[in-house]
RNA sequence: GCGCUUGUGGCUCAAUGGAUAGAGCGCUGGCCUCCGGAGCCAGUUGUUGGGGGUUCAAGUCCCUCCAAGCGCGCCA
């Protein structure tokens, strides 16, 4: 439908164009969006707007205005000041998504916009030096979800966690255990002054004493930071099946270093002339790229600072056949991007094929007191308690009710208190009210099961029954939007609206009432909300119960 | 000090530069002999941090000031 009206839009303003009446070229998009209020049709236009010309936008408007109106499906266009062009479609038209919607089911609202375009999206990638944290259960809902609404939008998606294995944080935290060690053992033990003072190594380092007692005190220390990785990696791989968050690959830092990978990037930006050496280090021109300073990539004792393996491993995803990369990051790392799309920049990838999107961290309260969030000192509150206090469902939907560039602010002793009253509840009723009405109907012995007759539908005149079927047909164009934009907000916005509407039509109106037709085709709507709420929800990563 | 992000009812947050700034929580008062009351209806709450500017149109863009969070290593 869209399709149809920008073209005669485009037509529309190409003859203007003969008739010299515009200044300006031809504008490349015809901007077509859904109306914000009913009084403003379905679809709006300010095409008018923009045109430079010297006539007036409102004479323009009615020009543009007058070819619309052939088209079919519209019901009418109206030209409002100061020269917006509002369309009104017909009922329908209506009709025809709800049709669409029970024919494809959980398909609806997915599109081929993407063409199979290969996306990688690297999310959370903590490192394994403690529990994940709230911060990274929003990058987690955050990456989950703009994962799915991809995979809708026709993309093929691969979802990656890239692992920190290697380094001076893991020896720390192998050190830290190994402290940790000696002190439940009752030997004098002195713990690293950067190291990692969570109480999960107090933990752990009791379970190594129940498991050998003393017989690892002759251990390297390469044991302690190898045991203490790979426990708190099974943790975290746990953490992210318990709230639901699957990743397709696990690449580690390890492999950059081993394979000569890092070292092949470096001499490729050496070649395009980005390096250079002084005291006795190897530098990169970041200032090149509008970062403050150039940074150094491989220090004097010769090993490699942090940026160096990032630069081999995003050079390894564009090798790897990724058209466009998405990188979800904590702000912590805002300082660093610069030189990390620098480098990127400088091996002759397109600045637009990597999206970076800062994550903002979550704070946490408790009523009025902050709570603390550092890994090292210990300080935080994991992602797992969250789990445990409010659930899955509920922990989602707060993450994902923000735009991600926002700072979050979780009262946790509220999510608890209200926890039959949350707004993430208001949804998932609204679905399983959906489900207990078909029960209903079903158990009446009314079935809509057979053919859809658009016929029937007609008998949905109710303007409640109009604006949800509105809704319906919006359903498909916000998942294009989200896919775009990579916001994942505005979806979780329209099913409250969606759910709302629906918790309104039901108290005002009966669905199953004694006039055939009339059921079938209340029902028949019925159904198609739950569709819509339940493909929305599944995006969202928030389950849709049929019964709660 | 510099950089990034944020500032919207009492609280937590929405609003592709568009038309009357919206939800939830809270508070007040109503609604189940009938498809689930985790719901609905009505009411209450706003100089969108302050000041300038651009635009037909600014919560949104630009400048400036104020406030909060984060970042400014040959750490990761």
């Amino acid at each position: 439908m869209k399709q149809k009206i920008t073209f005669s839009l485009k037509k529309g303003i190409e003859r203007l164009e003969a008739k010299r009446l515009l200044k300006s070229p031809l504008p490349e998009k015809i901007p077509l969006s859904l109306s914000v209020a009913p009084q403003f049709g379905d679809l709006t236009t300010n095409i008018a707007l923009q045109l430079k010309s010297e006539k007036r936008p409102m004479i323009l408007a009615n020009i543009l205005a007058e070819s619309l109106k052939e088209i079919e499906l519209i019901e009418k266009v109206e030209v409002k000041e100061p020269g917006f062009i509002n369309i009104f479609l017909k009922k329908e038209l209506f009709y025809q998504v709800l049709s669409s919607v029970l024919k494809e089911g959980e398909k609806f609202g997915s599109s081929q916009i993407g063409k199979r375009e290969k996306v990688l999206i690297e999310f959370v990638s903590a490192n394994p030096t403690g529990p994940l944290t709230i911060a990274h259960g929003r990058q987690a809902a955050l990456g989950e979800a703009m994962a799915k609404i991809l995979i809708a939008c026709g993309y093929q998606v691969t979802k990656e966690y890239y692992l920190n294995d290697v380094g001076v944080q893991i020896d720390l935290l192998g050190e830290s255990l190994s402290a940790r060690y000696q002190e439940i053992l009752d030997l004098p033990f002195s713990m690293p002054v950067d190291g990692y003072f969570g109480e999960y190594l107090k933990e752990m380092a009791k379970d190594l004493k129940d498991k050998y007692g003393k017989e690892l005190l002759s251990k390297p220390k390469k044991f302690f930071s190898d045991y203490a990785r790979d426990s708190i990696l099974n943790g975290i791989k746990k953490d992210l099946s318990d709230f639901k968050v699957h990743f397709d690959s696990w690449v580690r830092e390890g492999k950059f270093h081993q394979t000569g990978k890092i070292k092949k990037s470096l001499s490729l930006l050496e070649k395009k002339g980005y390096l250079y050496r002084k005291d006795e280090a190897l530098w990169f021109k970041s200032t090149f790229f509008g970062d403050e300073k150039d940074r150094v990539l491989q220090k004097r004792d010769g090993a490699y600072t942090y940026l160096a393996p990032d630069i081999g491993y995003h050079q390894n995803k564009y090798e790897r056949g990724y058209h466009s990369l998405i990188d979800l990051f904590g702000p912590d790392h805002d300082g660093y991007l610069p030189r990390l799309k620098g480098a990127l920049i400088a091996l002759g990838h397109p600045t637009q094929s990597l999206s970076i999107i800062i994550v903002q961290l979550t704070t946490l309260y408790q009523g009025k007191k902050k709570l603390s969030m550092s890994t090292r000192k210990g300080e935080f509150i994991a992602l797992r308690e969250l789990i445990k206090e409010v659930g899955a469902d509920v922990a989602r939907y707060f993450f994902l009710s923000r735009k991600s560039q926002s700072h979050l602010d979780f009262d946790l002793e509220l999510a608890k208190k209200n926890s039959s009253e949350n707004p993430a509840y208001y949804l998932q009723y609204a679905h399983s009210r959906v489900c207990s009405i078909m029960k209903f109907a079903r158990e009446k012995g009314i079935s809509c099961e057979r053919r859809i007759k658009l016929s029937c539908l007609s008998s949905l005149k109710e303007k409640e029954e109009l604006d949800l079927l509105r809704l319906l047909f919006r359903f498909p164009y916000l998942i294009e939007a989200s896919g775009r934009t990579l916001q994942v907000q505005p979806i979780l916005s329209f099913l409250q609206e969606l759910a709302g509407d629906f918790h309104s039509y039901y108290n005002k109106f009966r669905i199953v009432t004694k006039e055939r037709d009339l059921t079938r085709a209340r029902l028949l709507l019925t159904k198609g909300v739950g569709t819509v709420l339940r493909n929305g929800l599944r995006l969202l990563g928030i389950s849709a119960p049929e019964k709660m």
